[in-house]
DNA sequence: ACGAGGATGCTCT
DNA sequence: GAGCATCCTCGTC
């Protein structure tokens, strides 16, 4: 039962969980096509007190998987063009979530690629991660623990030095330094 | 290297 | 109707 012990990983506070993310893999398999990233920059996103989280003003038809069990993700469509995917963490019931940012592929180049339509720039960014792992709305509310997207241990032991910055791109508690990057980062 | 502007549609008030 | 947890292209330096 090897997921146990990734579930209890992700059972703290986010800003916590968050950096310890760092190093881990994401794994997609889709209609057999393999393609996998090393996670390397992440964003902390705090139950109803953060005022930039989804959760906010509480629960909603569309953050409705923030409220699962750790280890769900969280899949939705920002500026109308752009999947960004989550990792809920902490308990079930307490919509605590890790945006997933940045990357290094690892394996299906290739199909990140073709995903991209583009050679380069491949997981840089939220929205370019999601597409070139191929995660859609169709993998909304799945469990990275079990289903077809992932969350694997890294492949060295070790700690992962990283920095931490203000969050990208919101309006809303903008001064919390909830954005962790790995240092030695190779994000394409 | 960097900045401006446009694309585009869903969610919640 | 306002506001997005973004990305791409094209301009200028």
């Amino acid at each position: 039962m090897p997921n146990a012990n990734t579930r209890e990983f992700l059972q703290g506070h986010p800003a916590d969980v968050a950096p310890l993310l760092l190093g881990w893999r994401l794994a997609t398999q889709m209609d057999g096509v393999l393609t996998e990233v090393v996670i390397e920059e992440v964003e902390a996103y705090a139950s109803a007190a953060d005022a930039a989280s989804h959760s906010h003003r509480g629960p909603t038809m569309r953050n409705k998987p923030m409220y699962g069990p750790p280890g769900t993700l969280y899949v939705y469509l920002n500026y109308g063009m752009h999947y960004l995917m989550n990792v809920i963490v902490g308990l079930e019931e307490t919509p605590h979530a890790v945006l997933l940012r940045g990357g290094t592929p690892l394996k299906g180049i290739e199909e990140m690629q073709r995903r991209r339509g583009r050679s380069d720039s491949l997981t840089s960014g939220p929205g370019r991660l999601t597409q070139a792992l191929g995660v859609t709305l169709a993998h909304n509310d799945t469990s990275t623990l079990s289903g077809p997207v992932r969350l694997l241990p890294p492949l060295a032991e070790g700690f992962v030095p990283y920095l931490s910055t203000p969050r990208i791109g919101i309006s809303k508690a903008t001064e919390l330094p909830w954005r962790f990057l790995a240092l030695e980062s190779g994000q394409d």
